[in-house]
DNA sequence: TTAGGACATATAAATACATACATGTTTATA
DNA sequence: TATAAACATGTATGTATTTATATGTCCTAA
């Protein structure tokens, strides 16, 4: 599917960037959705040169140290585009170990069953809490056709999310303490 | 990781199995979080009996069809269980192409975007559909420590992350369409 | 009785991804 | 002015996963 590649193109395509500037968006609200290691970024960005879909511009950072600023070409915003517009079948559910965990959890006994799922229930009340601070940013909705409107879109999409996964969890915590 | 090691495992734990049955259970519900195909579960298999965690029996189908109902170990419930207590920090959110799309959507015009979400949202209809009739199974809580448990756990939050997405895509589309 | 779908196992090849190795420079701050 | 954190780019190796290739048998329904 290639998707790395798009999605390397639809940052490009919004502003040049360094193939470290695209770990670090990956870090960001993107990365709620898509990321990839350094060790992934740098061989795609050299094939999507080759494939002239992109190309760049070596600057100097102080005295010596080069970085490579890349940028998007017709023919890449092409692909980016073509891409963008498609409507594919759903994708397969995504894994996820903790669940797959708790499809077992009655060879468990109950005390641990709580612990593990309150352990769960911490570290997504976390991730929530970290969320709605990013989410603090946009006073409103973005303009539709600025680029904050994607992020405003899928964080708004990952809030619901982890607040339905805390839903889940206080209510088993609740019925496996009812027991 | 080696999650799928315990993925099988767990499954044979429950009861003995060939690997065929093995990917069949991953099209169940248990596939709403975890699955592999036959092409990873066979030669994983090979690998469990190598570390002596699963051992098999050939069982004859028919006149000459040989299949493999193999069972777990005294070794491999031990393995099992140790995995399954564990508490481990929450896993990197999952990618999702389609929010990835939707955090490039400014690049849409609008009503190619609400095409893309509605033909998104009747794909995640059909699925919460196909997860509800799969939940009419269990007329009440299954007992804790049956194996329906877990079954009815994974299919309650299946249901809920269906139900959450669809509202996610409804509330967009809405917005999209005022624009 | 025959044809199609389900049952059954396996390997090969390619892609995707994570971890580790490798090597530096620049900037902010203590 | 030293030092730590961030900036910056790459490769190597191993693991995970998907798609394709390969080869059958068994069962059910027309």
């Amino acid at each position: 599917m290639r998707t790395l590649k798009y999605a390397i193109l639809g940052l490009l395509n919004n502003e040049p960037m360094t193939g470290y500037d695209i770990g670090k968006e990956f870090s960001k609200d993107l990365g709620e959705f898509w990321n990839a290691k350094h060790s992934q970024i740098y061989p795609e960005l050299k094939k999507l040169f080759d494939e002239g879909l992109i190309v760049y511009e070596i600057q100097i950072s102080g005295e010596i140290l080069e970085k490579k600023m890349y940028s998007i070409t017709e023919e890449g915003k092409e692909a980016f585009l073509k891409w963008l517009k498609q409507a594919e079948p759903l994708e397969p559910t995504p894994k996820d170990v903790f669940r797959l965990r708790m499809y077992f959890s009655n060879h468990l006994d109950v005390p641990t069953r709580i612990h593990l799922l309150e352990h769960q229930l911490l570290q997504h009340q976390e991730r929530l809490q970290h969320l709605r601070k990013n989410n603090e940013r946009h006073q409103s909705i973005p303009p539709h056709d600025s680029v904050d409107f994607g992020d405003y879109f899928i964080l708004d999409g990952a809030i619901l999310r982890e607040t339905v996964t805390i839903q889940w969890l206080e209510n088993f915590i609740q019925y496996c303490k009812s027991l």
